[in-house]
DNA sequence: CCAAAAGTGTTGGTCTTACACCCATGC
DNA sequence: GCATGGGTGTAAGACCAACACTTTTGG
């Protein structure tokens, strides 16, 4: 049973994101740096209060930003965080989203409650307010779980790719190497991706492009 | 961020609790028949408003029940429902969390919210109230997926058990047969179960009985 | 011509699946 | 003695991990 009606609710309810991307081969996630309150000057997830007329999927959307700002590719929810604790303010129980996209360019804080925003490494993250350090790693396990069995990686990449930025998307995200005679046959094998007939040239050979055949997520044994 | 502070909360937080058992054979779900409300005489999973200073879980454990009567042996939050049309009295986020016990006799009422209890068959369940259709089906998939990389089916079973019915629990959750020779080869080769030197006598051959080495969760790949 | 990333196959081991017969007991 | 569930092994195929050399380009 689920009623509410009668007394006023005592627990409020936000909504925190974890956007996470992946940039010089390191897996990072975007901090904002609070301007007040209990916590000010420390960094903290994106987040706010759910409005009572919106799903808590639409409050993440929201909070995450316009499309074409901040827009993210992928977008679920994670857990739910309720300590009575948490928040110094009150009782705040906060729904953790995760969401994953390309990254963009540091700033985009037209929140006027954010000094700063900025993409941080998750593997050396500064002090964070209320209980963000756990959903970051939630977060990030999620992430590493769901690279292992569906799709979600296609999130991460701009249109098109080489298998190797694709290999070391893997490698940022799981923190270990790969071995890439296997990684391209299993990758290949699964039919994930179309072969481009563009190629990307640099300083060595030049690497053919590839491209997801589907942007949206799929369950399938990846690795 | 996550501050509340300001004005009173707009939305109300309520846990409700799916609990699974499996028993005939059938994976079951405990339902409450609501006296009151919108969806009074409609089945619904037990659930209550969240108290402003317990935490989640606590608010999941105190609606699970005294431990020995409705005593589960694993809860873990679920997911997060929180459309804003789910409750037709005001808007509730519902955090549902998924229980694993033994079956225990249907009555033990003592919320006088609930006319009656009783353990349903997930497979045909009657109409539901809310959404919480859509929660036995998140706790069923949730249960089903970690059969298959924990060891959590020990919180269903007794302390002992014959390998048949070790092999009849795990049926009853997939809804499917498994190879009785390789069920009983891969379980007995991850060393999870202790052979005891009793056996459960029966109308046919007395089958040795084994014990959970440790009745706590394990990640490890058992299916 | 050198450095650096791209590209490519084979082999051995492990794991999974499929499958059939005898055993011990209660009735 | 029969019905019923308990108990056991093997072989074929799929999958995974390990591993080294050649190619193409820019500078």
């Amino acid at each position: 049973m689920s009623t509410a009606a009668g007394a006023l609710p005592a627990v409020a309810v936000a909504v925190d994101v974890a956007v996470l991307t992946v940039h010089g081969r390191e897996l990072r996630v975007r901090l904002a740096r609070l301007r007040a309150g209990p916590f000010a000057d420390a960094w903290a997830l994106p987040g706010g209060r759910v409005r009572s007329e919106e799903s808590l999927d639409a409050a993440a959307r929201r909070i995450l930003g316009a499309p074409g700002r901040g827009s993210a590719l992928h977008l679920e929810q994670l857990y739910t965080f309720g300590s009575p604790q948490r928040d110094p303010a009150g009782r705040v129980v906060s729904v953790a989203y995760l969401a994953l996209g390309r990254p963009t360019r540091p700033p985009f804080a037209d929140d006027p409650r954010y000094a700063e925003l900025a993409w941080h490494p998750v593997a050396r993250l500064p002090a964070l307010a209320y209980d963000h350090r756990a959903v970051v790693r939630a977060a990030v396990d999620r992430l590493r779980a769901k690279l292992a069995y569906t799709n979600i990686v296609y999130a991460l990449l701009p249109g098109d790719f080489t298998l190797g930025e694709l290999q070391e998307t893997y490698e940022a995200i799981l923190g270990r190497a790969l071995d890439r005679r296997n990684f391209r046959k299993k990758l290949l094998s699964l039919g994930l991706l179309r072969r481009l007939d563009r190629v990307r040239r640099g300083p060595h050979r030049p690497a053919v492009l590839y491209a997801f055949r589907r942007r949206r997520p799929i369950v399938i044994d990846v690795l």
